[in-house]
DNA sequence: GTGAAAGCGCTAACAA
DNA sequence: TTGTTAGCGCTTTCAC
């Protein structure tokens, strides 16, 4: 045969270094190059300046999907989350950021605008990027999903609500959480209560929020009305809510909303038409966002704290992937009735 | 030697079927098995139907960290915002993240905290997960990170403000929005403005507007005057905003705010005190933020088109990925000026 | 339409 | 403290 053809077939170079080359440069295996970042004790000090010297000089830039594969781990924690427009799952999303940055953990975001199918396939392509754990709000997910979830050999964490979780539990009773608010509306003195909720079969935490209320009310002997809207809560349709609520239900003194978007909206609209609240008539809501503590009459509503909510999930999936034991695997963060004067 | 030692050390099984298993299954090679996912018309429609029963069979799910490291191409877009508080912020993230998603891309979310050194470490680490191209609120960053942006053959976008950027750019002209509510505050016959901003070194669009407020101001023969908080934008700040604007300011008619969870703080707070607003005290905005537009009197504010700015960058930045000529790199998405009766 | 071979860039395991 | 070797699971290239 002729010359030694190399039978190097072309292949895409990224044309990025690589560790390689670095290794080269500093006179070392590309293993001690490689142990120079991630293990930085276990190298020489002398040699290790030699090897970040080398980086800094060609621009290296490790390239962490090799790494991963290398691995078989990556710092990704997957979250799903149903909505970015609720600013809920936002502080909830803070929390988590937070502590897994801190931790040196990349958040992989997925919304799957309350579609459980959707949710199924971000999950699998989480787990496609050998996330180190995965963070779902709510536990409610399609029997695929929950398998997935239940044999992906990952810390699984599931907020926002309690209940039967998968592997680990940081959230509130909303079934509660519905009670002690009617139960506070029954003690101001209202009888004619009505319950406003948006796109409950999504937000079906609300659902549960409207459980509780409904079981008071039954327990005092009244009858619980519910309001449903066709879409998501938000300012404009708390105030729709209201005018709704005043055209089906004239008798209505109190509106339980299902959320402070909706509560503070009707709030903001009843102040517009020149209501009296709650003289004429009563609104609450639920979440305790700054908005509702800011509107005079500051709304009454439930405390609940997000942003805790985040942290705790988060450091407890740390603990988990520390191989620490968990002893409680359900974390209640509760909820605080905060009594405005809007009831 | 004794018995044929396989010299196959221990390797951490990820214990995940491969590819190669489905491969097997299903008869055929592992190529054929990737084509059967990736490029479907290439595979013959029983061979195809074969290996994806096998692939659900035995719960394949693709190993996409393996698949990157191939391909040298992974599906993250890469998005670093220096805030999660801001609302602005997530509903650029909103319209980003609908397009990327409905095209198979996945966000890769980062939070700076305004520490442009924080973009830096983000930018490099996302690069390092071979993101597809990379999205960053604003033009300002160490000349490190411009450097690495700017070599790193990847379509690069900014979003929020125009600018000199380095490759694409979404946004409008914040000196041109401080100027037109400045404008609107003189036609209005205010001459006593006091402009109330919040950390303006990080929030540098906040002092952007400013710049354009003052430069009216000043054209017009009036005094500007500053009042600069030292902690970011929120309802609360704004209260707090309006306490010391009439502290330190007691002659001044109108309050141009830097934003309008400050605006609408203010707003609320004045109503809170019985400050009867305009007449007292004009008080104005910057985003057209639905709280602002829900409390009475509407907030005279600015409105910017945050979803629309996420989903033109987001497809501004897909066109590019399918290799397609860009004549436009720059967009100027503009802003409105929404006359309320808070002034 | 399908397959064989090579290798993406890194790190685990083992060895010195 | 450092190095050798193998291979993570997939896709590219080239060949049929």
């Amino acid at each position: 045969m002729s010359k030694r053809k190399a039978n190097t077939r072309q292949r895409r170079g990224s044309a990025q270094p690589t560790l390689a080359q670095v290794a080269e440069l500093a006179g070392v295996s590309s293993i001690t190059a490689s142990r120079a970042l991630n293990d930085p004790e276990r190298v020489n000090a002398a040699t290790r300046q030699r090897i970040l010297d080398a980086m800094e000089r060609i621009g290296y830039v490790p390239n962490l999907v090799a790494g991963s594969l290398a691995s078989a781990r990556s710092r990704f924690i997957a979250v799903v989350v149903p909505s970015l427009a609720n600013a809920v799952f936002i502080e909830v999303i803070q929390g988590l950021q937070a502590t897994f940055e801190a931790a040196g953990y990349q958040i992989l975001l997925g919304n799957t605008d309350y579609d459980i199918e959707r949710e199924h396939q971000l999950v699998r392509t989480f787990l496609g990027w050998s996330c180190s754990a995965l963070v779902t709000a709510g536990l409610r997910h399609t029997p695929a999903c929950r398998e997935l979830l239940a044999g992906c050999n990952r810390p699984v964490m599931e907020v926002m609500e309690l209940g039967e979780a998968l592997d680990l539990n940081v959230g509130l009773d909303h079934e509660e959480a519905g009670s002690c608010m009617a139960r506070h509306l029954l003690q101001r003195g209202y009888r004619d209560i009505v319950y406003v909720g948006a796109r409950m079969r999504e937000d079906y935490r609300a659902a549960m929020r409207y459980a509780g209320h409904r079981a008071v009310l039954e327990a005092a002997g009244l009858t619980p009305h519910l309001l449903e809207l066709d879409r998501l809560g938000s300012l404009e349709a708390g105030a729709e809510g209201l005018e709704r609520v005043r055209d089906q239900f004239p008798g209505a003194k109190a509106v339980h909303f299902a959320n402070d978007d909706l509560a503070t909206g009707a709030l903001l609209h009843a102040l517009r038409l020149g209501l009296r609240v709650p003289e004429e008539i009563a609104l609450a809501g639920f979440n305790g966002l700054p908005l509702g503590q800011h509107v005079t009459p500051r709304l009454t509503t439930i405390q609940s704290s997000r942003h805790t909510m985040g942290r705790l999930a988060a450091e407890q999936v740390l603990r988990c992937l520390a191989g620490e034991e968990i002893e409680t695997r359900r974390q209640n963060v509760g909820f605080t009735l905060l009594e405005g004067e809007s009831t």
